[in-house]
DNA sequence: TTGTGATTGTGTTCACATTCACAATTAACA
DNA sequence: TGTTAATTGTGAATGTGAACACAATCACAA
């Protein structure tokens, strides 16, 4: 697949589609067609044909597209297919929230391993997983853990990244208020509630 | 102002810009470049004067921007000088880590409300703030509560932005994963971390 | 007062993303 | 088998935002 090609837009809008059509297979819908799809995401029908022409035809003209395999052919580009090893760094107030929210395994997520820094934390449980110190966080080179999630204050998030992309991960969730520096190969994703509630005042 | 003429990616990024001048005015740092600015929030200098020559111009040539004034200026054009009362509906995991962070404070919002429908959380406390039935929620109306931050489950996310945007509510941070159908003039921006976290393993 | 170095503000160009609109294709059915 | 209605896939048109590049401006020093 040539990453180059397909618009970043259009990746960030596939684990919308993705969402819709597992609620949709919940429902037993066999298939949709692209302007339906479009009501349930927010979108403009033709923005939904395009994205996915850039991976194939895998419509059928009259029908719309099916369901299952829609589903399955976006988890396959997402490479959400296979569980997604997925560290945790940092569990404050929102790192727990995050790390006992279930619905990340909808999306073939698993938080297999949390670290803290914080003695009182260190050891203690959240679901089944226990919470290591980040003293060890270099342990995750020997597991397969590729994806990341950091929910630590901010100035330890740039230490904390250097030491997850120094042992493997790829891409960060970035929860903390804060910009990372990191090598081009790995993607960061950087979302401050705060920044996004900020906006919202302007438009009244 | 005319709110046409502004692009919205240059609001979605006056609070970034904001979040660098608060930091660099702890410093004590009286001007600052855009080439500098850019560093800090990670873009293009040229973006920066763009996004802020739209509102006026207030950079002094040769010298770059006054800190302390352009902080000000983007907090009034943000409308985040008068604190921002909000209301938080869903004093879940993801609520109560929202309701105890003091980092909103900082941009001028003040979570005076929370409601929830569940027995066991009402008449709780998270702070100082009582956690109130979802019964009483058009009460909001008496306030002047103008945005909300809504982190129920999906399923329970539509029935309450109607009646939070029926009882005054202009802005809406919607954490739920789903979209709200709202009327124009309410402005609703939906962040689910799921989404956010599934596109990072396509880069991979 | 004049020259110098830095930086803004902005017209222009470029790149990308969205929307339109329709030929091609399919399913259903008479 | 042929006709109809629906819907995809996509070239072309339109719209929007980012990057470039430089004249205008400013602080300051000689
Ligand atoms: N909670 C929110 O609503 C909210 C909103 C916007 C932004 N944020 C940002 O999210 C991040 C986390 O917020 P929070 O409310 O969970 O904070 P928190 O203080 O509750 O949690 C931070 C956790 O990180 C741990 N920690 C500190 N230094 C560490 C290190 N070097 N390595 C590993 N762990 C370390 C602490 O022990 C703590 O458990 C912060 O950067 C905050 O600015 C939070
Ligand atoms: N926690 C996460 O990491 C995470 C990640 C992605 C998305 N989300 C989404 O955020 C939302 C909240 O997640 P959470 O983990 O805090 O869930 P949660 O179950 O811990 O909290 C939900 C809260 O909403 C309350 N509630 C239920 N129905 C309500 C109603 N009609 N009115 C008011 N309150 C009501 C419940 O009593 C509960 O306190 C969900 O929509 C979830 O899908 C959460």
């Amino acid at each position: 697949m040539r990453y180059q090609k397909v618009p970043d837009e259009t990746i960030r809008r596939l684990p919308r589609y993705l969402r819709a059509l597992l609620f949709l297979q919940q429902r037993k819908t066999e298939s949709i067609s692209s302007q339906k799809l479009a009501e349930y995401v927010q979108l403009n029908s033709a923005v939904i044909r395009k994205d996915l022409s850039h991976f194939g035809a895998f419509g059928k003209r009259g029908t719309g597209y099916n369901v299952s395999l829609l589903s399955k052919t976006i988890r396959d580009i997402l490479k959400l297919n296979k569980p997604q090893k997925t560290v945790l760094v940092g569990a404050g107030r929102l790192g727990t929230a995050i790390a006992s929210f279930p619905g990340f395994k909808r999306y073939g997520f698993d938080i297999t391993a949390i670290y803290d820094n914080s003695k009182a934390k260190i050891g203690g449980k959240i679901g089944d997983t226990t919470i290591k110190s980040t003293s060890r966080l270099a342990d995750i080179r020997r597991s397969e853990i590729k994806m990341a999630i950091i929910a630590t204050p901010p100035d330890a998030a740039q230490e904390t990244a250097d030491i997850l992309v120094e042992n493997g991960v790829t891409g960060i969730l970035n929860l903390s208020s804060c910009y990372l520096k990191v090598p081009k190969r790995v993607k960061v994703r950087t979302i401050d509630l705060a920044m996004e509630l900020s906006m919202l005042p302007y438009y009244s």
